[in-house]
DNA sequence: AATATTTACTTGAACATTCAATTAAAAATG
DNA sequence: CATTTTTAATTGAATGTTCAAGTAAATATT
């Protein structure tokens, strides 16, 4: 049996493809809006001296509670030495506090100071204006949806191996 | 005319209310897929001795032609002096070549070398797969909307900042 | 036309990230 | 139960990014 002769699929959104348009491209906008996305956070953080790879470790720390360096690692989707790094600068600024876990000497433990839930409170009313102008005359519903076939793109994607 | 009460909104995604959930928020979704995609795409960069950045500058390049430092920045998302440096070590690389512009010595026009025209080209061959993989299932529809949806996003984020 | 301002880019120093190697604790194996 | 392997994190060297300051060309102002 031979196969069935298929309707040609556009190729616009596939980079190998000769009619390839970026606008067609979902990694495209991805990382467009990534990118102001980015600019505009940082610029909000550097008002309370702060910058991206201390804010996503503090909100993996507020959302997860305290956590290991490595699990700190996967959820700010960052490198382990980098995270290390990040951590001690962050001891030093007094955000976070570090110990080894009781019952397993390798893993340090981190969490959040005072100053560090502080922080995450001033965070989050700098960037108030930023997400609310985001998500300008978007409906929940259109909110939902995005959420969703990002959240599919996602699964699609490779996890992380080491 | 006294306003009519409306339906109280939801405020899942909100990372400034109470009842924030992560999961419901467009941008923790947005930088979950930014991780994984960048870490998929860097790791097959490396077979070709190439790095993100890098083939930011080279895809710029290949879709708008010829363009200045300045250009390249605007379009690649990255500082100025990150390109300026950027284009320093992918000249080094032969990857691509630079000349002052004629009729303004400010601007230093930036333009693939036949070596940077392969190194697109080996690039799309081995990115393929992850892109493939990435949109499996998802019909061309679907893709559209996800673009559209981030296009708005994207047109209601901050163009820039002085 | 001389001077000031703006634009485009580059540079050096400070800072951040990454890779490869290392330490040290825990778990698995013979 | 000693030894190997695995896991978790850290460190140092190399590399990359960013800020602030500087150069130089083009444009604007007086």
């Amino acid at each position: 049996m031979t196969s069935k002769p298929r309707a040609p699929r556009s190729q616009r959104y596939n980079p190998a493809s000769e009619d390839f348009h970026k606008e067609d491209f979902p990694f495209y906008w991805l990382n467009q809006v990534h990118g102001r996305y980015s600019v505009a956070v940082e610029k909000a953080l550097k008002k309370v001296n702060l910058d991206i790879p201390r804010w996503r470790i503090l909100f993996t720390l507020k959302e997860e509670g305290t956590c290991s360096v490595s699990q700190i690692a996967v959820h700010a989707i960052a490198k382990l030495p980098t995270v290390t790094k990040i951590i001690q600068r962050m001891k030093q600024d007094g955000l976070v506090d570090t110990r080894v876990r009781s019952d397993d000497g390798r893993v340090t433990e981190v969490m959040l100071t005072e100053k560090g839930i502080n922080a995450v409170e001033d965070i989050r009313f700098i960037t108030k204006d930023l997400f609310k102008q985001s998500f300008k005359g978007m409906t929940e519903a259109k909110i939902k949806r995005l959420n969703k076939l990002l959240e599919e793109l996602f699964h699609n994607l490779p996890e992380h191996y080491s």
